[in-house]
DNA sequence: ACCGGTATATCGCTATATAATATACATCAA
DNA sequence: TTGATGTATATTATATAGCGATATACCGGT
């Protein structure tokens, strides 16, 4: 049958949306680029994305007007595009912060439900 | 633009697989019925699911193991199918929730860094 | 005969995560 | 000069799930 690897899958769906929100999190301390936004999030390895996670998730935000970017050269490698929360996705971070600490609380309460 | 609209379209995203999570949870206090779940899980707005969600779930989860089911008639409405938690099905819960406790101590931690 | 509540099922649309792949700049070693 | 490594961004193809809409059907009451 399946082995574990159904559960990486199911994962890979919870994480969904989650993304978003953790990149959009990282940002809330300042502009950032890219790569540097990949080994923040590295730390954190459930919540770790690869690039092609990423980028899409920055481009969909400068599009919907979330994030500021700005391309600089670097002298120690490719030019860089640093991305940084503007006032909307400052109200838009808020919003996805409260609606995801209210899931956690109804799951938690969901998953204390009846325990053992 | 786009108004609040889209926090509710990045809401359903972030409901992906939680709403496996959360069917799976409700089984584990004993058999039911699809429209039986439903009402139970209405009662968790940020956690209700609709048919379209719903039956699809309990349809794979059927498939995968997870779940046995028993068709049963009702003498005060049409047929019901009742689903209960199999030995797969107690496992596999206890690795999807175990895996959600983790991302969730994660953007925890994520989101109280840097906190004002 | 009709309506509302109960009960299950499926179709079509949309959005996202992820692996894989490509491109390119800089530095350092062979 | 060539090649490898680290830095940096981008895109494509695939799989998958949530959800609205829709359909079907059983049952009791009016």
């Amino acid at each position: 049958m399946h082995d574990n690897e159904d559960i990486r899958v199911w994962i890979s769906q919870l994480r969904k949306g989650l993304a978003e929100l953790c990149v959009l999190t990282c940002l809330r301390g300042g502009e950032a680029y890219g790569y540097e936004l990949l080994r923040r999030l590295k730390t954190y390895p459930w919540l770790s994305v690869t690039e092609g996670t990423l980028y899409p998730i920055l481009n969909r935000a400068a599009e919907a007007g979330w994030v500021a970017l700005e391309n600089r050269t670097s002298s120690t490698g490719p030019p860089r595009r640093y991305y940084s929360l503007t006032a909307l996705g400052e109200r838009r971070l808020e919003d996805m912060t409260a609606a995801w600490r209210e899931i956690c609380d109804s799951v938690k309460i969901l998953l204390s439900e009846g325990e053992r």
